[in-house]
DNA sequence: TCTCCTTATCGTCAGTCTGACGATAACACT
DNA sequence: AGTGTTATCGTCAGACTGACGATAAGGAGA
C-alpha cells in the first residue's frame, strides 16, 4: 500500500570523482556551478537520477555527458546524506568513481557551465560536501591499486611495465624502483598478458607492450611501503 | 530556487546486514516481513531515513531499535536503487554493515514482526534485493578481515587469541594453524595490547587476555591463503 | 658508423616473512 | 601423580622483498 505521507521525498543525485593522469599529476573532473547555491564554486559533475534509472545507469549516463567517454571504470564510491548538505532541499547524493586514461580531448562542456581538469591536491574548496567525497574517492583509489588490477584503467588498452608503473607514482605520490615494481607486476598471475608488440614511446629499449589480464584481485597485492 | 518538478521524489530507506557468530556459524540478523510486498518472507532489518536526520545517524537508531545495541562496529555498504526493487514506489536503499559479539539477549522483536539470527549460507531466498545486499555485506567483512582490526567487532572487549582465530576461522571458513595465527596476530603493531590477565574460559593453560589496540589498519596484513 | 644517452629487463644477495610442525608450559580433572 | 587440553615458543626450509649491479636494445648526435 503506497502512503506518501510514510515517508519523507528526497531528492537522490549521482556525483562523479572522475581521476585521471594529466601532465605528471593525478586530476579531477571539476565543473563550475551556474546556479546558486555555490554559485560560481567549483563542484564535482553530477545530478538528478531520473525517474526510471538505475544508480549505475544515472552515474553512467552523467559521466557520457560530461566526458563523452565510455567504457571506463565506474564504481559506486557511497552515499552523502546530511540534512543540511543541500540547503533548498533534502538531497541524498550516491557519490561514483570513475578512472579513465588522459583524455585527447579538454572535456565537452555541457550546458554553460565550465569545466577542468584540476590536480586533486590544489583543487580548493568544493561546493557542498564535494571536498570529502572527492578525498574519500582519491582514497579509495589508492588503496584499490594496491589488490586491484585497477591502475590499467588509466592507461591505454596497450601500455608499458613503465607506464603502468608511473600509474602508481603519480597516484601514490612515491617513486618505484622500476626492476623490483617490474618483476612484481609480471609476476602477478592474471595481472598482464603480453601482446607481442613493443614500442619505444617512452624513449630507451623498446618495452613489452601488455593489455590487462583477467585476474580480479592481485595475488600477492602491490603494498605501499 | 527549489522548484519539486525539477526531480523526481524518492523514499530513502536504510538496510541493516548485522553479523555474529552463534553456534560456529556466521549468522545476519533477519525480519519476517508483515506487510506486501514479500509478506511473511524474511528481509534485512531496515526502515525509513528521517527528514532531519543523517545516513549513519538512521542506520545507527535502527540499529538500536532491532537489536539494543549500541557501541559496535557500523559502516555503509553500498546503495541499492534499481529502478524495480520496490513495486510500490521508487527507493533508494542505502545498506550499512554492523558486526556484532554474540548476543546475549535473543533479539528483541520490534513492533510485531519476528526476528532471528540466520546462517548466512543457509538463510533462502530474501525480500526485494536483500539477498545481494546481504551478499555484500558477508564479503566486504571476509575481506576487511585481513587488513583491519574488524575481526575484534565479534569478540568481548577482552579477548584471547584463540577467540580471535576463531572469529577468523568461522567468516572465512577455513582452518588456520593456531601457532602461526598466533604469532602473526601478535606481531601486527598496534594490533593488540594485553590487559595482564588470564583466563582458562576455553580450558587449558590459561590463556593472555587483549584488548583491541589502536592500530587502523593490519601491517602485514592477515591473508587468506 | 661510432659513441653516448636513455630506458628495459635480468640477476644477485641478504634480510624478512610464511607455512608446516615439533616441543614445552600451565592449567583442570581424575 | 598422571592425563587431557589449550597456549605459547622454536625451528627450518622455501618464498618474497628491497637495494642495487649488469646487460640489452633502441635513438640522437658527432
Amino acid at each position: 500500500m503506497y502512503r506518501p505521507s510514510d515517508f519523507p521525498p528526497f531528492a537522490v543525485t549521482v556525483d562523479l570523482v572522475v581521476l585521471t593522469l594529466r601532465s605528471d599529476e593525478l586530476c579531477a573532473l571539476l565543473v563550475r556551478r551556474g546556479e546558486a547555491p555555490h554559485k560560481g564554486r567549483w563542484a564535482l559533475p553530477g545530478g538528478f537520477v531520473r525517474e526510471d534509472e538505475s544508480l549505475d545507469a544515472a552515474a553512467a549516463r552523467e559521466l557520457a555527458e560530461e566526458t563523452g567517454l565510455d567504457r571506463v571504470h565506474l564504481e559506486q564510491l557511497g552515499s552523502y546524506g546530511d540534512p543540511r548538505r543541500d540547503p533548498r532541499m533534502r538531497v541524498v547524493s550516491v557519490a561514483y568513481l570513475a578512472l579513465a586514461p588522459d583524455l585527447p580531448v579538454p572535456v565537452a562542456g555541457t550546458d554553460a557551465s565550465e569545466a577542468r581538469w584540476s590536480p586533486v591536491d590544489t583543487a580548493g574548496k568544493l561546493a557542498f560536501d564535494h571536498g570529502r567525497i572527492l578525498a574519500d574517492g582519491v582514497e579509495r583509489a589508492r588503496s584499490k591499486l594496491e589488490y586491484t588490477p585497477l591502475g590499467t584503467a588509466f592507461c591505454a588498452p596497450d601500455f608499458t611495465v613503465a607506464e603502468l608503473r608511473r600509474v602508481y607514482e603519480l597516484v601514490w605520490g612515491t617513486a618505484l624502483d622500476a626492476r623490483n615494481f617490474h618483476r612484481k607486476v609480471t609476476g602477478v598471475p592474471g595481472l598482464l598478458e603480453p601482446t607481442g608488440e613493443t614500442t619505444t614511446r617512452d624513449g630507451g629499449r623498446p618495452a613489452q607492450l601488455y593489455r590487462r589480464g583477467p585476474a580480479a584481485t592481485l595475488h600477492p597485492p602491490l603494498v605501499r611501503s
